[in-house]
DNA sequence: GGTTATTTCGGCAACGTTCTCGCTAATTTA
DNA sequence: TAAATTAGCGAGAACGTTGCCGAAATAACC
């Protein structure tokens, strides 16, 4: 219609390199006045990109992850790409099936939080290797060379012990997350050192390794409980085992805040609807969706020559009634 | 290395039609070996299928969404489809948006749960027109020509309402959703009818229309109360809601259960945690998605020759602690 | 035995884009 | 004024797959 050839409208329609301003402005009218919109499939197979971003992750039925997506989706659709999703539901088989069958070719790039108990290193050493930007979030890869995002697990773990131990309770209890995950450990060594730096010597029979759902913080507590020596108080991992807990708790009829305390991770909504309220360390979940899409994004704009970053952002401090001596 | 044409290696690979089958397993055999992946962008391009499938709702950050989309992506998953998610943050212009540019050359069909005050419908209606398989979930669009599944709205909120008259409640509200949408008025139609049935008259007063959060339920239950005649229970029309009012009845020393009843609808998690624990109906999100996702793709693969289906699945009335007069 | 079907396969165009290269004309430089 | 540079554009191959058509080879029919 303008008499031009396809490669510049191409080029006009791109990266303006090597077109005349004034054609430029004529094709990019037009465009719009015949709504057009690019083939993806058709770029994709000619070397541009595909314009589409994986997400793998283990779960989308929580606040957390959610939330996450929900940042991401938020980044990608202002940079005008796609998220197509690839849920684990936490079984190390199907992330391995996943990351195996993964079309690279469809993707530009991957955002990745990895199963409790991933099986899949080398799979996503293989796709790195092979040249397809990856980010990691959350739940993050050891030993890869990859960029990642992460909140502040350690500090927020030491927060959160140190506010128990400032409430008066002196027997506190972890209820951790699976040993081999990376922010498990952070948060056990934040939990650690908080109790180190108040001269109260770790119990390692209060600590407890086990999954993330709310039974396993009720069968954490059982356990706890089972002991000669009993904790007064629980830094639970998430929330949502915390609330196991304090269901467990109440099936005891121990009065929660007064006489024994309990924290949480996560800032779940639930937090603030069971009573009473769930003491917790916000996590800023959006935002670590937001950033690791940008960073991604980046990766792929700017392809091989880009080091791998890592960004740990901070959490917040949220006392409420789990830890309130005074209540009740 | 077979020797073999490409046009033979890609019938081989899909339809088996017009090729040997002593061939065809040397090829699958050979694909295996090789670790092959086909390129779903040549695919698309050549007429192929894209085996990618869009999802276009409001949120994920809620039970039911986040529910339905995992049912969604194991059907997808286990038929070797791959997921694009679109979200609308339920904003009719970025829903609008989402559905122009959606790019139905990358997809092989959507699934779709329209926003509280949809404005796409003509839109909608051209990518039906245009050919492209659309089944609408939940929220649905009325007055167009495809395929939908719902769960039975109306008669999950008949079971609620007459719930709580058999629980001895007789001055019964309706907390409900956006007048305008498909669901929120068979639940209102279901509310009503079980009124009837059981002679009492509806109170127009007693019916609110707003949002599904909780703090609409808040400000919902607020205004219930600021009318001269106040009801004794509530049927509201989801578990967030639900659990705003209970907050308000809360804030207002009202003994829930005893001196006031509350229904909600959904079955969120939720509704176990809080205390007293919400009653409710039940519905069946993960077979929502899975159902939804079925249908599409017999959509996908008869293209053409598909007569648009209804499917109604059945809820479960829940009754907890909220509805019960004894408890206290 | 000749004709017609049937089975099995290969050749080739097409999908819409990007990328590399080369060409022309205009502009700058020597 | 001639040579060199540059800006702007076009031609054509390539990406990996599918679908259409025709060519063999084989089988079935009269």
């Amino acid at each position: 219609m303008l008499n031009i050839s396809i490669s510049t409208v191409s080029r006009a329609l791109r990266d303006a390199h090597d077109v005349n301003p004034e054609t430029r402005e004529k094709v990019l009218q037009l465009a719009k006045e015949l709504d057009y919109k690019p083939n993806f499939n058709a770029s994709g197979l000619a070397g541009g990109g595909t314009r589409n971003i994986g997400i793998i992750l283990p779960f989308i039925t929580n606040y957390y992850f959610s939330m996450v997506i929900t940042g991401i989706q938020e980044m990608a659709y202002a940079k005008g790409y796609n998220i197509v999703l690839y849920v684990t539901n936490d079984s190390p088989e199907r992330e391995l099936d996943v990351v195996k069958n993964l079309n690279t070719q469809n993707l530009d790039g991957v955002l990745v939080s990895v199963c409790s108990d991933s099986a899949a290193n080398c799979n996503f050493e293989r796709i790195i290797g092979e040249g397809t930007p990856v980010v990691f979030f959350d739940r993050v890869l050891g030993g890869v060379d990859a960029s990642r995002v992460v909140q502040d697990d350690y500090n927020g773990a030491f927060e959160a012990v140190e506010h128990l131990i400032q409430q008066g309770f002196t027997r506190i209890a972890h209820v951790a997350g699976p040993a081999d995950l990376d922010f498990t450990k952070n948060r056990l060594a934040g939990y650690l050192d908080a109790l180190e730096k108040h001269d109260m010597p770790a119990n390692p029979k209060w600590i407890i390794h086990s999954g993330f759902s709310q039974a396993h913080g009720e069968a954490d507590l059982t356990s706890l409980f089972d002991q000669a020596e009993r904790p007064d108080a629980v830094f639970a991992v998430n929330d949502r085992k915390a609330i196991g807990v304090m269901q467990a708790l109440r099936a005891r009829d121990v009065a929660i805040g007064r006489d024994f305390g309990v924290i949480g991770f996560t800032n779940d909504p639930m937090s603030t609807i069971i009573s009473p309220t769930l003491s917790t360390v916000a996590e800023p979940a959006y935002e670590v969706g937001k950033l690791s899409c940008e960073l991604l994004l980046q990766h792929i704009v700017r392809k091989s020559n880009f080091q791998p970053r890592e960004i740990v952002l901070p959490g917040m401090l949220i006392p409420r009634e789990s830890t309130l001596r005074t209540l009740r």
